[in-house]
DNA sequence: TAAGTTGCGTTATGCTATAACGTGTGCCAT
DNA sequence: ATGGCACACGTTATAGCATAACGCAACTTA
């Protein structure tokens, strides 16, 4: 694991990432960091780009937000897939890995001569607090 | 299956992601009927909200975009998860279903009382003709 | 020094989606 | 038939999400 010195930019937007309770929009962060001078929609978006290569953040594809990861020092299943479950309710979030699956989507696109890149699981529902 | 009578507009949007080689963002809809009177996105989106609705369309959550259901008259799985692989090359999709996922899932909501709502699964990668 | 890389700031623009209001039509219970 | 309702539709405006394009400054490498 590679421990990469943070930009201020990106400090502060894993810092509003890893204070929220819930995901974050993009521009929601925005107006969070305003008061540490961030002015533009790209200032957020630059550093998002960057925390995502390293592994410090994820995009949640169903809602276009973002989540600070759950284990970002955890080399097991760090390059594997990801699922999430979300709670429409309270937005809370859940990371989780599954071998099983992983191995199931594989096997699909093999058989299919697909090559994967990039994979998308989001369970949207209701956590057991808000059921 | 009850088979729902569409409108116009419905038909409308319906064939033209029938027609496509690629799903369709909801704007590009738009400018493929303007030659049918269509105006503003409106008329898409409403027209896509009841096609969701109907099983007709899926929607793609990692690209913003839809298709038309593979198997719009299926009735095996056709409440259960669809997943999808997407080609970045050629916009190519394939859907499928797969129950060991699916009860994979499930296991994994249970097991946390979450109550699952819409999942996503979504493989962007390159298909078989562009890899 | 010169060239390359990276981050940053700014302005402008484009793409995606919905709010709010009003119209018209068919249906049906009164 | 007529009033009320549900539903699709049309239009305008606005909200929300994301990137293009320019230029500057700092640092690295050759
Ligand atoms: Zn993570
Ligand atoms: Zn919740
Ligand atoms: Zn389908
Ligand atoms: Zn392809």
């Amino acid at each position: 694991m590679t421990s990469t010195q943070l930009t201020r930019n990106q400090t502060l937007v894993l810092g509003a990432l890893s204070q929220s309770e819930a995901p974050l929009s993009a521009y929601t962060i925005l107006d969070k960091l305003r008061g540490e001078g961030f002015r533009a929609p790209l200032q957020v978006y630059r550093a998002l780009e960057k925390l995502l290569e390293f592994g410090l953040v994820h995009r949640l594809e169903s809602i276009n937000a973002f989540v600070a990861c759950a284990h970002p020092h955890q080399d097991c299943c760090s390059h594997g897939l990801t699922a999430f479950t979300i709670c429409e309710s309270c937005g809370k979030v859940t990371e989780f890995h599954d071998h099983v699956i992983e191995e199931r989507l594989a096997g699909f696109a093999r058989d299919r001569n697909f090559k994967p890149g990039k994979t998308t699981i989001e369970i949207r529902g209701h956590c057991d607090g808000c059921a």
